[in-house]
DNA sequence: TCTGGGGTCCTAGGACCC
DNA sequence: TCTGGGGTCCTAGGACCC
């Protein structure tokens, strides 16, 4: 049966509310995160105060730094929010034993099943308890971890994620419709997905970025209900397939919904999917020097191998990524044994720079991928005191106890460190 | 001094096999 | 000599998400 029971948590502003939890001097105050000013890079985390300045995620350090000169500038720090969400997710736990984790700052969390187990008496219907549920599961979260968290529900991944956006506080509100925005919770009602949400930017629906947005809106369609109402005839393929997205979401079919997926698979048991490992690198100055350049194609290539080895995986698929001054990105790939060895995997992706490095233009960027992975391989893990294989997982035993950095090959260090 | 980093998913063309 | 499809794998690029 249909039944709005799907939730999206997801954690306000992560960063900056973790930042302010490691000083409370920033409470209240305007707050970005993101490379040091001075730096090449971007904006991680932009605080509800200079929102209405026009800083977001994504836009260039320097942008920001003009747009809010007064601003607290902290740098992200990655290491340190990550236990802050394990705590968030194991207080979700407590509530339903179905959570998955989508992002560092966000949750879906699966209530079929759990009905009665929260039903309480005074609750109106199932809805009215669940919204109850969720605010106490907020409070909770904010008094054990002490961040804050909006909540978004309905019948699929889709609409609870829109739903989320919709709950969060310090937006600019209509007047209170019956629907609750910015209270922290916001339930959308079976069978109201449409009247509830067609009125929203065709952006706010997951999957349509600027792109998308970009060529709908020079067909004249700007928001959900325009596209819906559209009359049936010869589309475009785009329409066509966005409007299917959209229905599939509203209407909670559960087939050709790709990642609509109502039942979570946290992994897969198949190992069939077990993804990717990257690392890649803006360099501080563009680099035209072929030593300088394979030094940090060393330093990407033994950190992707170390990552693959301590996760017991061996990938087939090398592909090295190569952006030039001017920005234009190649990239060159190539499928061989499955291997996480320094050595084979250095071997492969010089020989792709040597394809991918075709223009006479320094670069400005340099990156990493293994991919097709295969695995775990037993004889990879390595508890301590595992036998010492190879110069690698020799390598990988002094990094167990202090830390990739602990130890680095000296042609990965260069001269200058 | 514009434009990060780690991912996933999709598409499209070509090779190759049956 | 000409003309097929279907299926799978590989490669490259791009959109999108957080």
């Amino acid at each position: 049966m249909r039944s709005p029971r799907i939730c999206c948590l997801d954690l306000d502003t992560f960063f900056v509310s973790v930042e302010r939890l490691l000083d409370p001097s920033l409470v209240g105050r305007p707050v970005i995160v993101g490379a040091r000013p001075g730096q090449r890079g971007v904006v991680v985390a932009a605080s509800y105060e200079v929102r209405p300045l026009g800083v977001h995620s994504g836009m260039s350090m320097s942008e920001a730094i003009r747009l809010a000169p007064h601003a607290e500038f902290r740098s992200p720090r990655h290491d340190t929010y990550g236990p802050y969400a394990r705590r968030v997710r194991a207080v979700l736990e407590r509530f339903t034993p179905a959570v998955q984790t989508a992002s560092i700052d966000e949750f879906y969390v699966d209530f079929h099943g759990c009905e009665r187990l929260h039903r309480r008496p005074g609750d109106v219907d199932d809805d009215a308890a669940l919204v109850r549920l969720l605010h106490e599961l907020r409070a909770t979260v904010h008094r054990e971890v002490g961040l804050p968290v909006s909540a978004g529900v309905g019948c699929t991944r889709r609409v609870a994620k829109i739903a989320s956006g919709l709950a969060k506080p310090n937006r600019a509100l209509p007047v209170d419709d019956g629907r609750h925005l910015g209270s922290g919770v916001v339930l959308v009602p079976a069978g109201q997905e449409r009247a509830w949400l067609g009125s929203l930017p065709l952006r706010r629906f997951p999957g349509i970025g600027p792109k998308a947005e970009q060529r709908l809106a020079q067909l004249g369609l700007h928001t959900i209900e325009e596209l819906l109402a559209l009359p049936p005839g010869p589309e475009l393929d785009e329409v066509h397939r966005v409007r299917g997205w959209i229905q599939g979401a509203f209407e909670g079919e559960t087939l050709d919904l790709g990642r609509d997926r109502p039942a979570f698979r946290e992994h897969d048991p198949e190992g069939s999917t077990l993804g990717s490992i990257s690392n890649e690198c803006t360099f501080p100055r563009d680099l035209s020097r072929r030593a300088e350049v394979e030094q940090h194609l060393l330093a990407l290539v033994e950190r992707v191998c170390w990552r693959a080895r301590a996760r017991g995986v061996q990938g087939r698929t090398v592909t090295l990524k190569l952006r030039y001054r001017d920005f234009h990105t190649v990239q060159r790939s190539r499928t061989c044994a499955p291997t996480a060895e320094d050595a084979e995997v250095l071997k492969t992706a010089r020989a792709l720079l040597e394809r991918a490095w075709s223009r006479r233009v320094s670069i400005r960027l340099l990156g990493v991928c293994l991919s097709n992975l295969a695995g775990p391989d037993r004889q990879l893990q390595l508890p301590l005191g595992a036998p010492i294989r190879s110069p690698s997982t020799a390598i990988d035993v002094v990094r167990q106890r202090f830390g990739f950095a602990a130890i680095r090959r000296g042609q990965a260090v260069g001269r200058s460190r």
